[in-house]
DNA sequence: CTGCTTTATTACAACATTGTAATGTATTGG
DNA sequence: CCAATACATTACAATGTTGTAATAAAGCAG
């Protein structure tokens, strides 16, 4: 996991850093609160950890300009202030945990992994793009260039496997298996056919085609 | 948001129920382990609220359960037991959130929602689970109990519509609107139908039928 | 250039899906 | 209990989708 430590005494820091690196996450530093800003706009980070207060900017200011600047990575408030006012304060700025000083390294690791997990672990991808090309798998969709194009199930698939599978030659073979299910030659052109007919829907009507046979071999998607 | 409270002590399941309520949620109780998770796994609730220790299958193991069974909203563990391995522990099992007691109204509701938030922000789920059926709308794949179910396109979003919504009546109307995208009556029985063969699919072989009739109302899939 | 092989396209036949209509069954109000 | 109504089921017809086969075109080796 990618954690940012925004945290201004070096110190505390560095003991941070050195918890979360021997639990097997990669960790990033930064020591005030505009630093920390650019740095989480910048990278992407699995887990932000801010200190409450910071020079130049407080972690509070920097959460809430970050949330609406539309950056939703998960944040854990650190502070020593940890009383219930300043808890909730900082999860209404934005944050999604807080945990007061002094806390132990097991629970800091903890929180951070649990931010993370969600994340990471997360949605498999529900759009593919290929250039100009555009899938969504949720909607059963298919554009060109914004423009709208039906498509069948079987040639939804093999446009899927294409798109999944860009740039690369795609031999027969493995159009079969993964588009057909067969794990034997039927001896028929389906595939020849159904390329055509995607050919048809994804090329023709435009200018460049992006589906090119790469002969004695299969075919590829160029974008 | 819809939070499920998990806790046997009824005193405090009351007040924090209260508490919730005037924060604008809708709130449901449970009072011990199965219940609850029973609760959990049927309705959509935004997030989950689980007292660890419960009368007879403790929160801790519910929630491993919950997460092993795919299920990922979002858990806040509330207890007494406040030290660090607790803490610790609880999280490990798949809870996002632990707050130890005693606690003020204002953290618990501040917790609750950050916890929510982050879930609705997501990514759009892929999966759905009502009860034992499941819908993978990538994979475009039901299951009732594991079994894999052989299912028709316009089946499929008939059956996703009622799946999201659940334990909810859903009119012929709506179903017109969303399903067939008729914004007219077509004065035929074209959902009898398809509620017919949907049926036949999920509910016969089955013992305990899902999808009910409300006469006179329409159709309801409960958990 | 010629003949051979690979790929494209077209037309059609088989099959799957969907909607309509007819018939049968349950529920409700009088 | 009966009739009226709402819903369920079945059978069928219309349409859509898929695969096969025939034919045409393109690429390549000699």
């Amino acid at each position: 996991m990618r954690v940012l430590i925004v945290e201004d005494a070096g110190e505390t820091a560095l003991y941070m850093r050195r918890a979360l690196e021997e639990a097997g996450h990669v960790v990033d530093l930064a020591a005030d609160g505009p630093t920390g800003e650019m740095m989480a706009r910048g990278g992407a980070f699995d887990v932000l950890v801010f200190d409450r207060m910071l020079p130049k900017k407080d972690g509070l200011s920097v959460v809430t300009d970050l949330r609406t600047a539309g950056i939703a990575t998960p944040v854990l408030f650190l502070s020593a202030l940890g009383d219930v006012e300043h808890r909730v304060e900082g999860l209404k700025a934005g944050g999604d945990d807080y945990l007061a000083k002094p806390y132990a390294a097991s629970e800091l690791i903890a929180r951070v992994e649990a931010l993370g997990r969600r994340h990471e672990g997360g949605a498999p991808s529900t759009h593919l793009k290929v250039g100009e090309l555009e899938m969504d798998l949720l909607a059963r969709v298919v554009r060109r260039e914004g423009r709208k194009i039906d498509i069948q199930p079987r040639e939804f698939r093999l446009l899927e496997y294409l798109m999944r599978n860009a740039n690369q030659v795609v031999t027969r073979t493995m159009l079969l298996e993964k588009v057909w299910d067969y794990h034997f030659d039927p001896q028929t052109n389906v595939i020849d056919v159904h390329v055509s007919r995607l050919r048809s829907k994804i090329d023709r009507e435009f200018d460049k085609p992006m589906l090119h046979t790469v002969r004695g071999a299969g075919y590829r998607l160029e974008a």
